[in-house]
RNA sequence: UCCUCCGUAGCUCAAUGGCAGAGCAUUCGGCUGUUAACCGAAGGGUUACUGGUUCGAAUCCAGUCGGGGGAGCCA
């Protein structure tokens, strides 16, 4: 079997390609065929003087999606997508397609979602699975090269520890079970095996979030280390970060080129990801500075908008005389120009609310969505926030020696709004401020016994984090909702396909 | 649960109380290098649903259903 990706060593050689029909268009005596393989796109000419009756006729019928098996020449066309074509000598047909509902023009949001199945196959939809690929294995390599185990948690748990209102109930044997929203105390006895493992697997949050940052199915990655401290957890989340954002620009620059995305800004995360304490975070976004910054981004984008105003209206006088060429290009940037104006009406409404609400900030308050937007809006690499108050995080986070109200977790925010990636830290090691933990969370002793073991027997300092991949794929690929980073992701009021 | 926007041809959208339209897709015709090709023609409608206001409703009002974005929530 030859693939398209392969094309660049047969310039010259009469190959077969499979595949399907991804464009088709004619002209008199020539069909242009752009052919889809799975590993990328081709052009193929099928000259009517070069070919029998037949196939011209067969070729002629071809229509979007239809299956087909290729046979031509190979030669290297610097106007042809993906630098090859192929100049046919054979067609057969594999199955037939008619009205593929997807067309190479523009959809919306809810008949491409309707279609996710079929989606998949469309360009942006293909790089960004591929460079979703590349970060799993990236992921992978980098922690099978440091000596961790990879080692799973279980999907079902029997106990509802913290509650069952984010947890998805189902039946298990006249039982009642919960799908795993993290495999974390799972990872902690493993580590205690291994040294060194991470978890990689899917998770489940029921929770009510209709946004572009939240899915009911995610898949997570959490390792877990013994003798870590937060300082080494910082060091190694901020390793990995790296090592994935430089195998995706080494493997993937044709799929972030088609994904639109700014490359120059994903190589500028190599540098040191600024740490900072929670406290000094908060201090930051209560400050003048922050206030004056937000006053100035609220006048950009009123500017901004005055900009858009007056050429929409450049555009809508040009319409009425336009060429029909030229009115597609106008119907395009009136749709840009649209869908940027309701962008910023809507940072117009938000802003405010933003303002107030980084104004107010108190210690000891958490952060929100918009927080993390702030504290990330003039950076260029993700940064880490750590030491939260206590009060905020869960039970098992070890408290800082120095300052009781002090958890020593960290979150990493990654830049251009992307938001949390990141979440973990240090646990509390000692059983007795364990067991005086659960009591002061209201939680019961008994689901836990397993994991207060692991402070019986040989218990040690350790540290881990769970890394949200779909946030991470969409931050990396530039895509503004997660649901195009998981082939069939799971939403809120969305279980089909 | 709350705020906000949307629902018109297979798809993307227009029609701002007065004849329901365009582009793409489909079918037919034309064109020898197209890049979301282009040019010409044809077919394609319960304007989400229910009720109301009006001489007249896609348009205004009320409710229902479906969807988008956001807040809360997200150890």
């Amino acid at each position: 079997m030859l693939y398209i990706n392969q094309l660049a060593d047969v310039v010259g050689k009469e190959v077969t390609l499979k595949g399907w029909v991804y464009n088709i268009r004619s002209s008199k005596k020539l069909l242009f065929v752009l052919l889809r393989d799975g590993t990328g796109l081709c052009q193929s000419i099928i000259s009517q003087e070069d070919v029998s009756e037949e196939l011209w006729e067969q070729a002629s019928g071809l229509q979007q999606e239809c299956a087909v098996e290729i046979t031509g020449i190979v030669n290297a066309d610097e106007r042809s997508v993906g630098g090859h074509e192929l100049h046919v000598t054979g067609l057969k047909v594999i199955s037939v397609t008619e009205n593929y509902p997807i067309t190479p023009k523009e959809h919306g949001i809810e008949f491409l979602m309707e279609h996710r199945h079929l989606w998949l196959r469309s360009r942006k939809q293909w790089a960004a699975m591929r460079v979703r690929n590349t970060i799993i294995y990236s992921i992978h390599r980098f922690f099978q090269e440091k000596g961790f185990i990879q080692m799973d948690a279980p999907v079902f748990t029997g106990n509802a520890a913290e509650g069952t209102t984010n947890l998805f109930e189902t039946d298990y044997f006249d039982r009642k079970a919960y799908l795993t929203q993290s495999g974390q105390l799972y990872g902690e006895a493993m580590a205690m095996a291994h040294g060194k493992i991470y978890t990689f697997g899917p998770t489940f949050r029921a929770e009510k979030s209709k946004t572009r940052r939240h899915l009911t199915e995610f898949w997570m990655i959490e390792p877990e280390m013994a003798f870590y401290d937060l300082a080494m957890n910082m060091d190694l989340a901020e390793e990995m970060i790296r090592h994935i954002i430089t195998d995706v620009l080494e493997q993937n620059k044709p799929e972030l080129e088609i994904l639109e995305r700014d490359i120059e800004r994903l190589e500028k995360v190599k540098a040191p990801f600024p740490r900072i304490s929670y406290t000094e975070a908060v201090e930051r976004l209560a400050s003048e500075d922050m206030q004056k910054k937000l006053d100035a981004m609220m006048q950009e984008r009123h500017d901004e908008k005055v900009l858009l105003q007056k050429e929409k209206e450049e555009l809508d006088s040009e319409f009425g005389q336009a060429k029909k060429g030229r009115k597609f290009q106008i119907d395009r940037r009136r749709g840009q120009i649209n869908a940027r104006m309701e962008q910023i009406d809507e940072d117009l409404r938000n802003i405010p609310v933003w303002k107030k609400s980084a104004q107010e900030k108190k210690w000891g308050d958490d952060f929100g969505g918009s927080d993390e937007t702030l504290l990330t809006m003039e950076e260029e690499t993700p940064v880490m926030v750590y030491g939260y108050p206590a009060e905020i995080k869960a039970f098992y986070m070890k408290r800082d020696p120095e300052n009781d109200k002090v958890a020593l977790g960290v979150d990493m925010l990654a830049p251009e709004g992307y938001g949390e990636i990141i979440g973990g830290g240090q646990r509390e090691e000692d059983l007795d401020t364990l067991m005086q933990r659960l009591k002061e969370h209201d939680l019961p002793e008994e689901p836990f016994r397993w994991y207060l073991d692991l402070r019986r027997y040989g218990s040690v300092p350790h540290s881990g984090f769970g890394l949200g991949l779909e946030r991470t794929v969409a931050w990396i690929c530039g895509l503004k909702h997660v649901r195009e980073t998981i082939p069939f992701p799971r939403m809120m009021g969305r279980i089909y396909p």
